[in-house]
DNA sequence: TTATAAATGTTATATTATTACATAACGTTA
DNA sequence: TAACGTTATGTAATAATATAACATTTATAA
């Protein structure tokens, strides 16, 4: 289980916005969706967004500078997350297989270097570009 | 085997910088390295940058905003790239690992979308970094 | 309560990347 | 080799992303 935080003002702001939108956004996005409620400076946004990602409520994209809200609310996944997006629609959704986390948690190379994270994005074309 | 490519004047420059760095660069670090050779303005680097990652010379390392150079020279496997990354001395080293690759390059998720590519970073400490 | 950490507010600035437009070099093939 | 399309280059301006520095306030917990 997660552990409960208690989110700020700013937090809560923020991580709603990106929760309800359902998809990624960017920072500056975020900036100009919550002007009207007093949220005026970058440094604010990226505050927030860096505490999300810390405490695991929302991930970066990072080839897409964008973040989203974790969607696997049950689990302790924020050191290991995978994605899937396509490159025609920018959809992106965050991938849950048990198998593939489980294999890629315990993976060790030659260097016999032991990671404590990772980040994986897929890209290809989702069902509905496919057809088109 | 890879295509041989032939690179243009200033892909060649940056490439072999980036080449004989041997470790990271940004974007405005090559810049400031090759203005004694003419390069001027940002836009020529991120050119060619774009143009060697297309061609899989080099690749860039997303949470880092960086680029380095390819070191599988005798494989095609720009579109299925692995990286281990020292959280504490920043080293990035490529991982070739073909039971890796093999299992990711089969990847299918319940979405059924099939993948044409995937990016993944590896976190953690490398071996001098976790014994100081 | 008091002190410590966490969060906020604000201004300025640093870093990363692209748009727009003009020109030159290269490669093909007629 | 001339004409064409494609790729690469040059240059200026600007957009987009992110952080530094400093002052203040709020929350946490000893």
């Amino acid at each position: 289980m997660q552990k409960e935080h208690n989110l700020s003002k700013n937090q809560k702001i923020i991580f709603d916005l990106i929760d309800k939108s359902g998809e990624p956004m960017k920072a500056y996005a975020i900036l100009f969706n919550v002007q009207k409620k007093g949220i005026k400076a970058p440094l604010q946004v990226y505050r927030a967004l860096d505490k999300l990602v810390e405490i695991g409520k929302i991930h970066k994209i990072e080839s897409r500078n964008a973040f989203i809200a974790c969607q696997n609310s049950s689990c302790q996944i924020s050191k290991a997350t995978a994605f899937s997006i396509c490159e025609s629609c920018e959809n992106v959704s965050e991938i849950s297989n048990s198998k593939l986390s489980k294999y890629l948690s315990n993976f060790e190379d030659d260097s016999g270097m032991r990671y404590s994270k990772y980040n994986l994005e897929f890209f290809g074309l989702c069902k509905k570009c496919k057809s088109k």
